[in-house]
DNA sequence: TCTGGGGTCCTCATCCCG
DNA sequence: TCTGCGGGATGAGGACCC
């Protein structure tokens, strides 16, 4: 999908469309999650501060995601794509890998370009949004095919031709070769496809380790014989949150580490699975990161026994100075929880677990009460989230600040840009609202 | 107003075991 | 019994991707 959630956005509300829309975190450390294509002819990019971001394109709209809306539209266009194949191989939200010939969907160059304007135009039809496909014989080149082709296009690589098409463009092209691997290879001489496959295999090994030297040059020999995969389970699940200012209070990293082993839990639980690793994550005030994990007897899905685990590493971590993020995760997933010689034990220990819980829900709740700079009323109405008002009906909110809320009245099927409204926060006859479908039912 | 959140995979060091 | 060594498990960190 092409710019994904500012696309999203720009189909659901019809004021936005064709102006530079930024999606991203927008507190003091928010950074672009996607920016569209209007927003990226003034500089601004995905990654970036949103800080720098504003001052690139000051009259850019800044929206915060609604993932809820993006996973719906993400499910559409997957059951497009397994419509095709049973071989699906999902890469994020808006990006999957196809395998048209198990699918019997083509068989040649001809046919798979005939499925690849099929497949566009379901989306288009289907979401209302643009996609891109790239086609190829192999994933790496599909891949690079795909960017090619955004935005709204397709791009067919034959086979036999990727080496010479490779060749010439820089190594940051090849999936794998970021920031630090590109200057690796730039101090080595080494910028563009065709000079890695002149390198030889043994000086990427060396400069690189073996296995990513090796990937490295068979990719650049357009060598990918990976399969695609469909439904791989994931390996772990993390939560993590960046703090607006930085925590110095030790009380209070002990309280964060616990919710977060708390949210952890919930997300194992929901995905029906358990974990025998439970790793604390903590960056510090100077953005340096450190990681500590511990490895459980068996699989757990405790919230009592992650929470334990979580607090026991912080123990052994110095916070002194302030935490800008602490992160709570499990891995070395299993399907089931082990029935070990503690079950019982724990079983007996999850009442306790239950008051600690209320006990922490009530400090926190005391915490923010002790703090009423928060301005909780206004959480409520994040740049970008749906509303409904009593009278006016849908709209979204265009801002919010001072006791004060600004709705724009229009939904995805307004035929132009929809009236602007400000309310009282608390006013009783605006409501949070459910995304509506980018395209009438 | 410098730097999100959720993942994957790889490497290297260390420890333990046979 | 001492020593060498390979290999798995574990833990930490880093690069990369969307």
């Amino acid at each position: 999908m092409d710019a994904f959630y500012a696309s999203a956005e720009q189909a659901a509300k019809p004021s936005l469309r064709g102006k530079a829309v930024v999606v991203g975190g927008l507190g003091p450390r928010g950074v672009v999650a996607t920016a569209s294509y209007e927003a990226r002819r003034f500089g601004v990019h995905s990654a970036m501060p949103m800080g720098q971001a504003r001052r690139l394109a000051p009259h850019a709209a800044y929206l915060v995601p609604r993932f809820r809306l993006y996973r719906e539209v993400s499910e559409q266009v997957m059951a497009l794509l397994r419509a095709l194949s049973p071989l699906v191989e999902p890469l994020s939200l808006d990006e999957a890998f196809v395998d048209l010939e198990a699918g019997e969907a083509a068989w040649d160059e001809v046919s798979a370009e005939a499925v690849g304007l099929r497949l566009r135009a379901d989306i288009r039809r289907v979401t209302g949004l643009t996609g891109s496909v790239g086609l190829a014989a192999s994933k790496m080149v599909a891949k690079i095919a795909s960017e090619e082709a955004k935005p709204d296009g397709l791009v067919l690589i034959r086979p036999g031709t990727e080496r010479a098409l490779l060749a010439p463009k820089s190594v940051r092209i090849l999936p794998g070769v970021g920031p630090a691997t590109g200057d690796h290879l730039r101090r080595a001489g080494i910028l563009t496809v065709a000079e890695i496959a002149e390198a030889g295999e043994d000086e990427l090994v060396r400069l690189l380790g073996k296995a990513h030297g090796g990937h490295l040059y068979a990719m650049a020999l357009a060598h990918d014989e990976r399969p695609v995969v469909a439904e791989r389970d994931s390996k772990s699940v993390s939560v993590e949150d960046t703090y607006d200012v930085d925590i110095h209070d030790r009380v209070r990293v002990r309280m964060e580490v616990q919710r977060l082993a708390d949210r952890c839990v919930e997300r194992l639980r929901g995905a029906g699975r358990s974990g025998r690793t439970v790793v604390l994550k903590v960056r510090r005030y100077d953005f340096s990161t450190l990681t500590r994990s511990e490895t459980l007897r068996g699989p757990t899905d405790d919230p009592g026994v992650v929470r334990e685990a979580a607090a026991r590493l912080l123990e052994a971590v110095d916070t002194t100075g302030g935490v800008r993020l602490l992160g709570v995760g499990v891995s070395g997933l299993a399907d089931y929880t082990q029935e070990d010689l503690f079950a019982q034990a724990a079983a007996a220990e999850e009442a306790e677990d239950v008051e600690d819980r209320d006990a922490a829900v009530a400090e926190e709740e005391a915490a923010e009460e002790a703090a009423p700079a928060e301005q909780p009323a206004e959480r409520r109405w994040m740049a970008g989230h749906d509303v409904r008002h009593a009278e006016f009906g849908a709209g979204w909110v265009q801002g919010s600040g001072v006791g004060r809320v600004t709705v724009r009245f229009e939904t995805p099927y307004s035929t132009g840009p929809g009236r602007v409204r400000t309310f009282a926060v608390d006013d009783p006859e605006l409501e949070p609202a459910d995304p509506l479908p980018l395209v009438e039912l």
